[in-house]
DNA sequence: TTCATCTCTATGTCTAAACTTATTTTGGCA
DNA sequence: TGCCAAAATAAGTTTAGACATAGAGATGAA
């Protein structure tokens, strides 16, 4: 056994994680049952299965009924990202936040964001263009949709105050979200908002979110300059 | 209840889903106990408590012993990224995957590479270069360090018969890993690589997995223009 | 042979009950 | 009033046992 403050489950998922990473168990392999490892660590098979449960989750495990468990031959790994709020990132890397609302207008949908959020193109919603600062400098830019019929009460907001980010997000959790991470050269706009020069290269994150109702909102995030979104695993 | 074809705990989590999307329990709001819970829902306790351990993990619920549940105020969401393998990544759209070894040497490992890695800057390590392509188009060009410290046997692979990432992969698995992404513009030699134009705005991952023996490999990932990593939650 | 059907097995799920543990609440004491 | 210790509480974990079910393998019919 691996650990030794943990809980038996995890015990169980340390030391199975070690044989594999020791080539004890090959890829391929398949593992022996529930059943004989509850045996072998001396615990009940629903503590062995919930231990196997979070290594296959993690990739590590193949399981199949009937089949067995086998330790996956091309585990395509998982990462978690976890995608802050940008005040409270701005905040806990010990700058002081501040935004700007450069456009807030009803503007109708253009066709790539109405294909996004799968609305009729040239439905009239909130269009909001923001920039948010670190230390007054700029942190990132976004150009926001929000969808009034899927958070009603959107148009009365004022984005001064919160962020539409954080307005959205404690007051319409979404069910669904579709993301996307790319690379574009600064437009003149990206390059004048985050006052950089045109071309550079942006780290691009466009997100759409849903809820019963329909699309809430779809933004596109332009990073400043050599930013990097960080995950580990 | 939401669900028909799911199990018990997973139509829990719906319904709970549910009436925090619906807000019939806000933000903040306390929820009603696992037990209370479980009474309302005729199962037991551990089913519940099932439930709502998945909506903590996907950053619905704030869980405390003795001060109960709550729906979180501010939910930072995660979103899981998957990394695939890429001649799969390529084959799965559909094209037809070749790929190319730019480089394969031993070098000394620069200052930036080293840091990654935790190992000290100029120690000899494997470094390759390699352009993976999709029909024929350049799909991702990759450089890679490799330590055979962590991966023995690393010298003798042929890379040009299967790629690094797939040999490393099948024979080592990490226990841990660290991973960026960044927008950077094509440098002379992703350009050329890549067949675009210099400057052009590049997705880039860096990623650098460890096993118990320290740092296997550590590669910088440049895929061609255009190119969107896609999440969906 | 090939296909359909049956059987069996390893995982999937649930339950009731017990015990553990972090944390809040309280109540007593100074 | 302020502080500390004890009680209470809600989640965290484990267990033994049961039943459900996917799907691999065996069996048998065409």
């Amino acid at each position: 056994m691996t650990e030794r403050n943990a809980s038996k489950a995890q015990a169980i998922t340390s030391e199975v994680r070690r044989r594999i990473v020791d080539r004890e168990w090959r890829q391929g392999d398949r593992i022996p049952d529930e059943a004989e490892l509850a045996v072998e660590f001396g615990v009940a098979r629903a503590t062995v299965n919930k231990a196997l449960q979070m290594l296959a989750e993690e990739g590590l495990l193949d399981r199949k009924r009937r089949a067995g468990t086998h330790v996956t031959v091309n585990p395509a790994r998982k990462a978690t990202l976890t995608i802050p709020i940008v005040r409270e990132q701005i905040e806990q890397a010990g700058m002081e936040y501040s935004h700007r609302v450069v456009a807030q207008r009803r503007s109708p949908l253009p066709a790539d964001v109405a294909a996004r959020m799968a609305l009729p193109e040239g439905r009239e919603l909130i269009h909001l263009r923001t920039v948010h600062y670190g230390d007054d400098k700029p942190f990132q830019a976004e150009d926001r949709w929000i969808n009034p019929a899927a958070a009603p009460g959107a148009e009365a907001v004022d984005f001064q105050r919160i962020t539409a980010n954080e307005w959205l997000v404690r007051n319409f959790p979404w069910l669904h979200a579709d993301m996307a991470f790319s690379a574009e050269n600064a437009s003149a706009r990206d390059a004048r908002l985050l006052e950089t020069r045109q071309g550079t290269a942006l780290l691009i994150l466009q997100r759409t979110t849903f809820n019963d109702l329909g699309a809430i909102t779809s933004v596109r995030v332009a990073f400043h300059p050599g930013y990097a979104m960080i995950a580990t695993h």
